[in-house]
DNA sequence: CGTAGGTTTGACTGATCTCAAGTTTGGTGG
DNA sequence: CCACCAAACTTGAGATCAGTCAAACCTACG
């Protein structure tokens, strides 16, 4: 599977993933206007606090979702990659409480909010999957609170590193056991809670402890049992199989 | 205002302040079988893993949801007050991800996910109003994140306490700067990632900073401004004027 | 009053942060 | 293709915030 494509197949893929459209549906998702577009590492889809119009359907590349304190403290609260849909909250809630930023270069389809709402209205089935997805990333919200509130560095390292693989085989991005990661070591202490430092420093123990072979970027689970254990990851909170 | 109804009252109200209804939603809603229910401190309405069926609104009292790890910590990941519907997630993923717990008596109404699920697909309003509940719990995660993320132990309490007391306001419950709080220290240590022991110490720090009074668990804020300020608060995050 | 749960206090420990100095990597222009 | 540069990564040493353990003290309630 590959999301190199105008977004209307993506899209497409993921809301069939969230709820059983009928062809009424994926007509109406045929005629949403879709703006393909592209930009670089680091540039902004939004920032907190602007006023959002735009549903943004992301085709590859991967991106971010933070916050930040007063005093200028960054906290990721989410990452995205292919076929995830980012900013569908601005379908109701009009003023971004988030900033969007590209952690890599990202390929997306823009869609007018309104335009969306307006499809969502009439029907019924696509708002049902817009709102299960939606739902489902209130969960993985929730985790994170877990993560960042009750488990140790090491583990919440761990643990991050858990989702992206399971997410990433989930979205049809290939294995789980190996892959590259997107983010610098300060993206994950942003996502984790510590400091750069330290995520080093657990990142060379998880691999001095044969959890995960480690070359530049590239990142191999080497024994998947043991990683989930140690990061007392599971993935129900994904509720990948939708239900 | 006060929510010592059938349920009924307090259900409309709170998607009034939502959405639009007409008079079409405001009947579909007063057709909805509401049952009134009364649980004691620390119950259980619903535990992780179990599948949900039912969506509970709060009538007086408070909840809280949580999660833990395999190893036994908990973390709350949100507290509830009367007026909130907890739970409406259930109408769309089955499995629960967390649970919920009574941290006072409480009264509440609690209806069939699935007629309220009906209600929802044939009027959209109320669909409109319930999934923006939704989001706008999603945006309370984010921020508690961020909370427990990168702020520290002094300011995450302080937070906790500013968001209580704004949403008790919201919510029609009385003076922000002035409540019983219906949590042990050791709840409110669960919701900000630390220990009973140092929650206990930062609160003695709060009050003696002249920044809160307490009285067993009567709190006033003294100085909201300052308060706020302390607390890295910003209420934006709990779009409380709708839109 | 007796008891259990909740709160408070003290002394010590330790995980994570801070600061600072290298080292490696990947991209860019000559 | 190489030299250079900025960004990212790595390592070390010392500081600190919050945790742990343990005991005492409240206080609500039976």
């Amino acid at each position: 599977m590959h999301f190199n494509d105008d977004g209307f197949g993506a899209m497409t893929r993921k809301l069939e993933r969230l709820a059983k459209l009928n062809e009424q549906d994926r007509d109406a998702l045929k005629n949403l206007p879709l703006a393909r577009k592209r930009v670089a590492a680091g540039q902004h889809l939004l920032r907190e606090g602007e006023e959002s119009t735009t549903c943004y359907m992301l085709l590859s590349g991967y991106a971010c979702r933070y916050k930040t304190t007063r005093t200028g403290s960054r906290q990721i609260v989410s990452f995205h990659m292919a076929g995830d849909i980012v900013d569908l909250q601005h379908l109701l809630l009009s003023r971004a409480d988030h900033s969007i930023q590209a952690i890599s270069d990202l390929t997306f389809a823009a869609t007018p909010a309104a335009e969306l709402k307006k499809v969502a209205q009439t029907h019924p089935t696509i708002a049902e999957a817009l709102w299960r997805d939606t739902l489902i990333d209130a969960s993985v919200f929730r985790e994170w609170v877990l993560n960042v509130g009750r488990r140790d560095a090491k583990q919440r390292i761990a643990h991050m590193l858990c989702e992206f693989a399971a997410r990433r085989e989930t979205a049809g991005l290939g294995r789980p056991t190996s892959f590259e990661l997107p983010m610098t070591q300060e993206d994950i202490a942003d996502a984790t809670g510590l400091t750069n430092v330290h995520v080093n420093r657990m990142l060379a123990q998880l691999a001095a402890e044969g959890l995960i072979a480690r070359d530049k970027r590239q990142v191999e689970i080497a024994d998947w049992d043991r990683m989930r254990r140690a990061a007392d990851f599971d993935a129900a909170y994904l509720h990948a199989q939708a239900a």
